[in-house]
RNA sequence: GUGGGUAUGGCGCAGGUGGUUAGCGCGCCAGAUUGUGGCUCUGGAGGCCGUGGGUUCGAGUCCCACUAUCCACCCCA
């Protein structure tokens, strides 16, 4: 037997009505906050996530699905959304449209990993990316949209936390003093890290190796490093958080994996899962080869956040519902059945009918586990009389109605 | 990439120290006096016991490899 590639999954019956609720949720709150839908393509070429990831990161250096096409083109399926967004917006100028840009996604992302519960090869990211914005207002609002979210799904003790990486001038002031710090102690890091050390030191601080932890725990911290522009910044998102009535907490030890970051940078984390990231990158659009252009966004792995709402509500099973089950006796009555179907259904009453010609019990028994309220059945004899009992299958309640009324009545009953 | 657990009908599981036709629960299908569900009873279908080697007269059961899956690490969403 073919069986299911390492990593990907099918999606059906309760777990499926589930992700339709979440992508519900997820639209709504986008449209109340102004942020309209962009769907990018799987694949882009390969390059457009080295130079916007970041060639240091474990993406880039052993997680994409890359593969040359028949054209000699390098391509790669999307590792995670924001970088083909800000392809999109260079691409259509979107620079020319009231300013900023407000984006959102919900698209199936690759990553060549290890995979474990809740994190599959193939997943589905949930992202909104906001361009054309330097303000510390926006970072804010971005939040906002990440809290409500979370909130409006349902999600227990969330917790969020921020950081500012600085600009690029503060993070190379940093990685300097880093460096300094790091390079008395080199010896003890571990291999990684000391790649690490020379490619991106940043990244060093989020080692979780037992001999690294220790050199960190002293680290001098990013906060200390930001010039004053940049600390402004970060005090005017805090500010606006405030007022905002989102709580958070500062957290220098978030670097976030992705290289494109600067200045906030923030995680919500629930039951030590981070469930939702995200930060500034004021200088991806340029990096990929746009105008220098602000901005933020998040990203949020919908398979993570489908198993922390099992773990904290339980198992989602709902069952399709149906208003009515026409079941059918002998071949008129079994004609009769599939047209009467077709008109309900035409008339938007959710109806169904036998199709294998099973006997009335077996119907019945069909009928119920298929949840239906009503029930009724045609056979020789309704069809002579133009009468039909329908049935109530909760009460077991039976009403004689009139065969050619049983459409209207029906849509009476069920609307 | 590293370490550990698991792998038996659609699902959940049982199958002491290897021995003949591989079981159970749920589900599915069909019956239980003529055309009506949910409870109960009866019957039926459905598995070359993850794959490939090996040990043996004989392996679901022992050994090895591979693959998948789960957990931890790593990393992230």
């Amino acid at each position: 037997m073919i069986q299911l590639v390492k990593g990907t999954k099918d999606i059906f019956a309760g777990e499926v009505t589930a992700w339709q609720e979440i992508e519900k949720k997820m639209r709504n709150i986008c449209q109340t906050f102004g942020i309209g839908e962009i769907r990018t393509p799987i694949i882009e070429f390969t390059e457009l996530f080295v130079r916007g990831v970041g060639e240091t990161t474990d993406i880039v250096q052993k997680e994409m699905y890359t593969f040359t096409d028949d054209g000699d083109r390098c391509l790669t399926l999307r590792p995670e959304g924001t970088a083909g967004v800000a392809r999109a917006y260079i691409e259509h100028g979107m620079h020319n449209q009231a300013q900023p840009t407000k984006l959102y996604y919900i698209s199936p992302t690759f990553r060549c990993e290890n995979t474990q519960a809740g994190r599959q090869r193939q997943f589905h990211q949930f992202g909104v990316e906001v361009l054309g914005s330097y303000s510390a207002a926006q970072d804010a609002e971005v939040i906002s949209v990440a809290a409500a979210l979370l909130e409006e799904m349902g999600i227990k003790d969330v917790e969020l936390r921020i950081n500012s990486l600085g600009c690029p001038q503060c993070r190379s002031n940093y990685n300097k003093i880093l460096r300094d710090f790091i390079g008395q102690n080199l010896g003890k890091l571990c291999p990684t890290c000391k790649e690490r050390f020379e490619k991106n030191p940043l990244r060093v601080l989020d080692c979780k190796e037992e001999s690294c932890q220790g050199i960190i725990a002293n680290a001098p911290s990013v906060l200390e490093c930001l010039n004053g522009e940049c600390m402004e910044h970060f005090q005017k998102v805090q500010d606006i958080l405030t007022e905002m009535g989102i709580a958070f907490t500062i957290d220098p030890k978030i670097v976030r994996g992705l290289d494109y970051y600067t200045r906030t940078v923030f995680e919500f984390v629930s039951d030590g899962l981070t469930v939702c990231g995200g930060g500034r990158y004021d200088n991806l659009i340029e990096e990929c080869g746009g105008k220098p252009t602000g901005a933020v966004g998040f990203g949020l792995g919908i398979e993570r956040l489908v198993m922390i709402l099992e773990k904290q509500k339980g198992e989602i099973t709902e069952v399709p519902q149906r208003d009515v089950f026409i079941g059918s006796m002998g071949e008129k009555g079994f004609l009769k059945a599939q047209g009467l179907t077709l008109d309900l259904r035409k008339a938007g009453i959710l109806a169904d009918c036998d199709t294998v010609e099973r006997s009335v019990k077996a119907q019945m028994k069909y009928a119920n586990k298929i949840g239906t309220k009503y029930s009724l059945v045609i056979g020789d004899s309704e069809l002579e009389n133009g009468t039909v009992e329908l049935k109530e299958m909760e009460t077991g309640e039976k009403t004689m109605i009139s065969l050619s009324e049983a459409s209207q009545i029906l849509v009476q009953k069920c609307k």
